[in-house]
DNA sequence: CGACTAATTCTAAAGAATTAGAATAATGTG
DNA sequence: CACATTATTCTAATTCTTTAGAATTAGTCG
């Protein structure tokens, strides 16, 4: 009757996994001092959160038992195809195609943006036409 | 200590509203049939949800107290809207041209769905360069 | 009207997520 | 080496989410 646990990071998750992906390997400490310019946290807290994670194997933790490094055991390109893949589904019918709509009228993109997303299309390779 | 409720609805919730978005204002027995094509469920569970969605203002109910209907209290767009913001947010560093490049890089579009993003990009109207 | 059926509410179990205090261990400093 | 510091583990509280049985209620059909 549970729930089952989410193959997706969780919110909580995705705040480490974000800094250390931007910074790379981290000791506690540093990621302590990099959450708290978001918000207050206990250092327990985090190191609880990191145990969590490396059960899930979203980090790894290198060097000794003590001053160990922390860091990303999942890219951020396969997280977020998997996440984009669960919104798609979730709100998109499944549809990627509409999510790229969404967007591109949603008027978040710039002009410039327009222009350099219309570069980027054409300069995709051609593919099947059924996808 | 506890977890904040999150603001966004939650996959299980999210398959409701699926649901309610493409059928319109639904009965409970209907609901349960349409959920039943993805997976089993018992109808007890789907009106706790609802009940829950209702607490949360997801979901509405109209009519009388036995042969309700329910529907979406939320859009579909707006919902989106939402989860698209806190995606980007989240893995995509705040920026939606990422998600937006994301996509069309990703191969998931054929070139038929590319030429109309470039057309429906065209159709923009212009705007502020800054955004 | 009484029995059946379907909707609804009440109750609750149990895992997941979030938070952090207490305890422990290792490391360096004086 | 004793002590302060800090990383790490252990423990636990609390809420959310998911799931559904039991009980109740309200129409429906004969």
């Amino acid at each position: 009757m549970p729930r089952p646990a989410s193959p997706h990071p969780t919110d909580g998750e995705l705040e480490i996994l974000r800094i250390l992906w931007a910074e790379g390997p981290s000791s506690l400490s540093n990621l302590c001092e990099q959450l708290r310019t978001e918000r207050e946290v206990a250092t327990t807290t985090v190191a609880t959160m990191l145990r969590v994670m490396l059960d899930k194997k979203l980090v790894k933790r290198t060097g000794a038992a003590r001053g160990a490094l922390w860091s990303a055991a999942v890219s951020q390109q396969t997280t977020a195809r998997g996440m984009v893949r669960k919104l798609v589904h979730g709100v998109f019918d499944g549809s990627a195609e509409r999510l790229a709509a969404h967007l591109v009228e949603g008027g978040q993109l710039s002009a410039k943006q327009l222009a350099e997303l219309r570069t980027l299309i054409d300069a995709q390779p051609k593919r099947k036409v059924s996808s």
